[in-house]
This record gives C-alpha cells, structure tokens and sequence, in this order.
DNA sequence: ACCTATTGATAAAG
DNA sequence: TCTTTATCAATAGGT
C-alpha cells in the first residue's frame, strides 16, 4: 500500500525510517482504538522507536497498570515475581527473627520457660544472673554521679546565694535557707532522681527499655495489600 | 476496506463482533511486527477480547518485562509504587522493631547501659531481679521433676532385675549391682542430667533461648534486588 | 505536512 | 476458522 510495495526489513535512510515510523504508529494506534471500540477490547501498546522515544496507547476506562494486572492474572504469576519473592522471603525472614527475639526477650524476663531444658535453663539463669549484676552496676554508678553532680550544684547554689546576700547587704532569716526547697530551683529535677526512690515515682515507674515501646505488639503484615503486584 | 465501509461502534453481533476481533488483531500484530523490523522500534502489545481471551505481542530480542521497565523508566515513576511503598514500608517498620528488640535483649544483658536513666535503670533491675527469680524458680522445679523421674526409674529397675534374678534363680556377685553404672543404661541420659552440673557439661554450656540462634546476627536487606520493580 | 498512486486490510458471504 | 472478493484504508515516495 502505497507507490510501490516495500521490503519488511529495516529502513536504513534515518529519515525515511523516522517518517515511516510516524506514519505506522498512528495507523496501529487508530486500529487499536477501533478495535477497542468495535469488539469491546481492552487493548495496550507501548512502543519506542529506534530515536528512544515512546508512544502508549490504552483503552478508556483503564489505564497501562490495570491491563498489565489482568494480564499478569492471565499468565497466573508476576513479571516482577523475583523482586517480589525476595522481598517476600525477607518480609518472612525478618518476622521470622523478630518472633525469636520476642521469644527470648520473655524468656529473659521469666515467662515461656516450659520449653527449656535443665541445661538451658541453667544458662538462662547464669546469664540474667550476670546482667543483674551489670545492671546494679552501672545503677549505682549513674546513682554516685548524679549525686556528685547534685552536691556541686548545691555547693555551688550556696555560694552564689551568699555572695548574694553580701554584695546587697541583706539581712535575712537563716531558716528560710535557699536549699531546702530544691524542687523550687531551675536543676531540671535532677534533684528530685538523685534523692533516690523515696518520692512517689517509686510506685509509679514500670520499665522500659527503648522508647516509645513498639515491642512486643504484633505486627502483622497481612493481605491488606495486594501483594502478588498484579 | 471491506464490502462497505463499517462505523466505528461496538458490533452489537457476538460472532460478527469476534470475527471482527480476531481478524483485526492479527493485523494489528502484523503491523506491529513490521513496525519492529523496518523502524528499528521496540513494541508491545497486549490485548483482551470481550470473551477474556488474551493476546500478546512484543518484539524480538526483548520481553514484555523488558518494555515495561523501560517503560517506567521513561515515565520516572513505577506503576506500582504503592505496592512497593507499602512493602517498603513494612520492611522498615519490621527492622525498626527488630533493632528495638535486640537494644532491649542487649540491655536485659547488662550491655548498653550508657544511655538509660537512673529511672530506667532501677525499672530494668527490678525487672531482671524478678525474672532471675522466675527463672531460678523453675529451674529447681525441673531439676526436681528429673530427679524424682530419675530415682522411679532406679527403682523399677531393680525391681525388674530382683525379679529377673529370682525367676532365673542365678546366684551373682553382690558388688556387681546393676544401679551402679547408670549411664550404661538406655534411659537418654536423664541420669546424667539429673545429677546436676558435676559433669563436663558444666563448661561447655553457653546459653541459647532459641533453637538455631538466628538472633541477633545483622540481616540487613539492600541493594541487591532492584526494588523500584522496574 | 500534503498528495495520490498503489498496495494492504478486511467486511461480508460461502 | 479458512477462502474469496469487492471495497475501503493505509501508506510509500515525491513535493
């Protein structure tokens, strides 16, 4: 069709081939509108041409994803299935693990321990044993600076108030002395901790060890994804 | 072209209309393979009749995978992005809490300290205090079981080897008692176990809360996969 | 991009 | 679905 029939093989003149592939796509993207509109089809094409620029056509009503999803339905599996799979098996892997650290994290604070052996059981014991010991450790440790630090603020606060008082030349009761009221003061209540577990946040604290807690809550990644991409 | 022209409407004919379908889509493969071969063009194709029977074509040398990551990669973006982003998003939530858990399995150890305060430090003492009790607790619980397993199976043993000697009314050294080479028995070990950590065991063991140890070894998930999925 | 001779596609019927 | 054939559509090559 046209001023004498051509040879199907590549046009090797740029121009002409740029031309020829003009022409062409708009001929197969007009019969794949009318074949859309006539038999009712879902139809995509995409197309590049030699020069690497590209040309899609898709039914109304759908869009590129939507018939890809159906074809890769058709095929019954994902061209992407590799990707897919691995991110899966990581997906798995890291639950996997996650379960395990759930599992000893209860057994380290005594819970689950039926499935133990004796042998285990006594590692078990051993171990929290020396963390308790690390943990008391380092406690009083935090304990002594922090009270070594509280003394020099005192210390510190103290002279400052009496060169106070000096240089205005005030006259005061002594019982109204500026440290028994620490809370008062600006030492972001380091006080307050330093003086141990006499006040009320003794009753009140329950451990935790990371912030914001998002441990030991199930995270379940489930079907609310369509994860089979297409 | 045809015996009258046709408008372009569905064909309201079931027969006419997928006799229209299919003549039509191999002209349109036709076209589209002959766009490949003279324009040097990469071309696909995917096609679905109104009965849900599809069709493919994509050029040579390359796939229908292949096309649509070029495809995405001309577009900049991924059609399925959210599937991806959301699997992303799991994947990093899942090593957010995996990474939570392992700081509070390291502190529960005594290790990584540093960073909590005095509070939580007297929270995590107390915690371990209990758990350690916990664990003691049945540790002796099962020590206790075993070993009464273990004096049962003494004695039906001798009784079973009283009997023995009585019914075959043999005469034998005294000093040979069978009780006193346990371990020759087939009783699994459990007398072993029971007598408690006299043996080599008693080095040997390291503890391990769950089978096969996967935890704690990093598994990060990078950059081998191409997780743009195109 | 337009023109048009020529080939190609296909509607309808068998 | 395959063939035939009349008819229309697509397009190659030139401008």
């Amino acid at each position: 069709m046209g001023r004498g029939k051509i040879e199907i093989k590549r046009i090797e003149n740029a121009t002409n081939r740029q031309v020829t592939y003009s022409k062409r796509r708009t001929g197969i993207m007009k019969k794949a509108k009318e074949l859309t509109v006539l038999c009712d089809a879902q139809v995509a094409i995409i197309m590049f041409s030699s020069t690497g620029k590209y040309h899609e056509f898709c039914s109304p009503g759908i869009d590129i994803k939507g018939i890809f999803d159906r074809y890769q339905q058709a095929l019954g599996t994902s061209l992407w299935i590799e990707q897919y799979e691995n991110m899966q098996r990581t997906l798995n892997h890291l639950k996997d693990i996650n379960r395990n650290l759930r599992t000893e994290i209860r057994q380290r604070m005594g819970e689950d321990l039926d499935s133990l052996e004796f042998e285990e059981l006594r590692g078990l014991e051993q171990n929290v044993d020396a963390a308790l010991k690390e943990v008391r450790q380092r406690k009083y440790h935090v304990i002594t600076t922090q009270t070594e630090t509280y003394k020099k603020k005192v210390k510190h606060s103290q002279e400052a108030y009496k060169n106070l008082q000096q240089e205005l030349g005030m006259r005061e009761d002594p019982a109204f002395g500026f440290v028994d009221n620490p809370a008062a003061g600006g030492w972001d209540g380091v006080a307050a901790v330093a003086m141990g577990g006499a006040g009320a946040a003794d009753s009140m604290y329950s451990f935790r060890v990371v912030p914001s807690q998002p441990n030991l809550h199930g995270m379940a990644y489930g079907g609310s994804h369509d994860l089979r991409l297409g």
